[in-house]
DNA sequence: AATACAACCGGGGTAAAGTCCGTTTAGAAG
DNA sequence: CTTCTAAACGGACTTTACCCCGGTTGTATT
């Protein structure tokens, strides 16, 4: 009983999906976040209200979704990237590259990661699965005699999470945009790393 | 020139903030934060709408109110406690005592904390501002050998608040209520500062 | 090709956040 | 006590996220 499919996205369906995230995207640009309303996007699309609620479950869903589609590409340049980034060099290493692309990652999408938050207050789950998953990887690869390397792995990840960025991002005066403070917490994380390792593996 | 005053608070002003926040508080503890609409909050309160959102600014606000009024306390405790916490420790020992503090508050307050980064997405900038403050002021006073301690302060003060526990406390299976992964989080974060410590400071 | 049904579509309806602005009042000054 | 003004008040109004459900369409099966 081969059981055909496991009951796929319908070919409609697919095309609406990709049509509204690219309507989405456009409009973001045009307007910035808040101008992605609801009824704007499904007039704009063509298509009803109902339907983006279907797709999207909420407004923050819509973000949420074209942060993934650009969290897809950062996992690929992770995964199969140069050895500072995938398999071929130490945990710390790897460690320290992994942490400085990802910020540099939340820095690029700021408003996508802001908007994806919004109304939700639990973070996108997804990415920070991700994020835990690898670090923790690493962590445990390292070996470190830490007690608990898992929780251990959360509290770093909490250092390169969307939360972190908005605030350093927001409160500061308008000048330094984002990217230089990005930069700065690149280099904080690599110390911090760097430190942390050096403190010996047991 | 004395100039009289700046001023200050009116007087039925000040009855009305305390009143709304007092039925704020009733309302959440008997239906949760959800039940806490702008309308219900009004009426319930005997006053306007418009001046709830005189006061409060958004519904983010009054949560945010709520949650600076246990904060208070919070300061207060962390500023004159006994050694560990106030003067009279290391810093080593002090950063380790204030992230446990730091983590019961939050866990304790989760609830209210939500509600109150809800369609805001930035933290409430004034908690992070006092937990980034504390920690910069204990790394500073370490004198580790950091380039930047002040980025490093940022990136372990991620660690101690809100999306974090948010994030822990949301994902796990319900039976964890919340106060375990506190614990689990705290004992981290003491390996952490210990270890970042030990690394000695140069 | 016909049938069955699950999935999808549309758009009017509801509730709640947030805005506006005319009215009222606290409290300082004369 | 009267006057004056900035601040506070109220509640109708607007906007927008989100729900509902009858009607339509894609897909698999015979």
């Amino acid at each position: 009983m081969p059981l055909g499919k496991p009951r796929g996205e319908r070919a409609d369906a697919k095309r609406n999906r990709l049509r509204l995230l690219a309507t989405a995207r456009r409009m973001m640009a045009e307007g910035g976040p808040e101008s992605v309303t609801m009824d704007a996007l499904a007039e704009r699309a063509g298509l009803g209200k109902g339907t983006v609620f279907r797709r999207f479950g909420t407004r923050a869903g819509i973000f949420r979704a074209l942060l993934e589609e650009e969290a897809v590409r950062f996992q690929e340049l992770v995964l199969a990237g140069p050895p500072p980034l995938g398999p071929g060099a130490g945990p710390a290493e790897r460690l320290v590259a992994y942490g400085r692309v990802r910020i540099g990652f939340l820095v690029d999408n700021l408003e996508v990661a802001r908007a994806a938050m919004e109304r939700d207050s639990r973070l996108p789950a997804v990415q920070v699965d991700m994020t835990f998953a690898h670090v923790r990887m690493l962590l445990r690869q390292a070996d470190l005699g830490v007690r608990d390397p898992d929780s251990l792995a959360m509290q770093l990840a909490a250092a390169l999470e969307g939360p972190l960025l908005l605030y350093v991002s927001s409160g500061r005066d308008a000048e330094a945009p984002g990217s230089e403070a990005g930069l700065r917490l690149a280099d904080a994380w690599q110390d911090l790393v760097e430190r942390l390792f050096r403190s010996g593996p047991k």
